[in-house]
DNA sequence: CTATTAATTAGACGAAGTCTATTTACGTAT
DNA sequence: ATACGTAAATAGACTTCGTCTAATTAATAG
């Protein structure tokens, strides 16, 4: 897990940073990359798709292609919280999530101001992948 | 919050369900609830058409409309925790879910088997809806 | 350079869900 | 019971997000 977390981050450490994860740096990789870790943030595919295609073209396939891709090597996290797209999060950190079901924004909640004291046991055959904490909130 | 959910339930009980949630009991409505609430279960919009529609009609858009009812009135809960789909929940006790993100299934995980002990403090003018535990994982 | 493999692409396709315009059912008054 | 006004249901077009396929292009090794 990555722990200094920097942002924004350059071309050269996207580079390192898709190396590091075991994913060849292309031209479309780097780009998306370049974009998602500007900031720690939520997008979803067609943000990244429309952020990226705002200087030269990378097809949507590829966007959802390379989202997946860095989702499942670990370098951004898939949040599930809206019915209706998925967002994907640059904060590596571990940290939860608030969600205003009013009006679609996800915001990170620091994990230290969580505490879960007790989990149930589960099967020794069962690995654990995530404990996602959601806290469905709306203004007044 | 209704506290002795018993389940199966009668088609008169899903009528008296449906008037003490301030729902006019029709035929579609009737027979939605009767399936959703035969047990504890989280059920697609997809699994309660395809369920309801053994016997006699009801069309896709009632379905749709009837479960979006149920939920706003606090009937069924919306459970987000696969990308593709909402569940519908019947299980209208306070609970956690457990999610087999490689098969997809969807387990109930009574809430005395988790315990948050801390939750961030937010504005006042923020309401809470829900807070959700989402264990993910996956077997062996 | 050549061969092999990996990645990208356009656009067709699919699944889940929404919307619109029309019809049907329901509730109330006469 | 009939008429009227409102609520609910319906078919099917439509939208959005995402996937797939078949063809092209780029990277890598020899
Ligand atoms: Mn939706
Ligand atoms: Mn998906
Ligand atoms: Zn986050
Ligand atoms: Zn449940």
């Amino acid at each position: 897990m990555d722990e200094k977390a920097e942002f924004p981050k350059s071309r050269a450490e996207v580079v390192s940073l898709l190396k590091e994860y075991d994913i060849t740096p292309t031209h479309q990789r780097i780009k998306i990359g370049h974009v998602i870790f500007s900031q720690p943030q939520h997008m979803s595919a067609e943000q990244v798709l429309a952020a990226v295609n705002q200087s030269d073209e990378v097809s949507k396939a590829t966007v959802y292609n390379t989202l997946g891709l860095f989702a499942k090597q670990g370098l951004v996290r898939e949040v599930i919280v809206d019915p209706s797209k998925v967002f994907y999060d640059s904060n590596l950190s571990k940290h939860h999530h608030l969600y205003y079901s009013d009006t679609g924004e996800l915001e990170d909640i620091a994990s230290e101001h969580v505490k879960i004291s007790k989990l149930p046991e589960l099967p020794s055959d069962i690995q654990i992948e995530d404990v996602d904490v959601i806290i469905r909130v709306h203004r007044n």
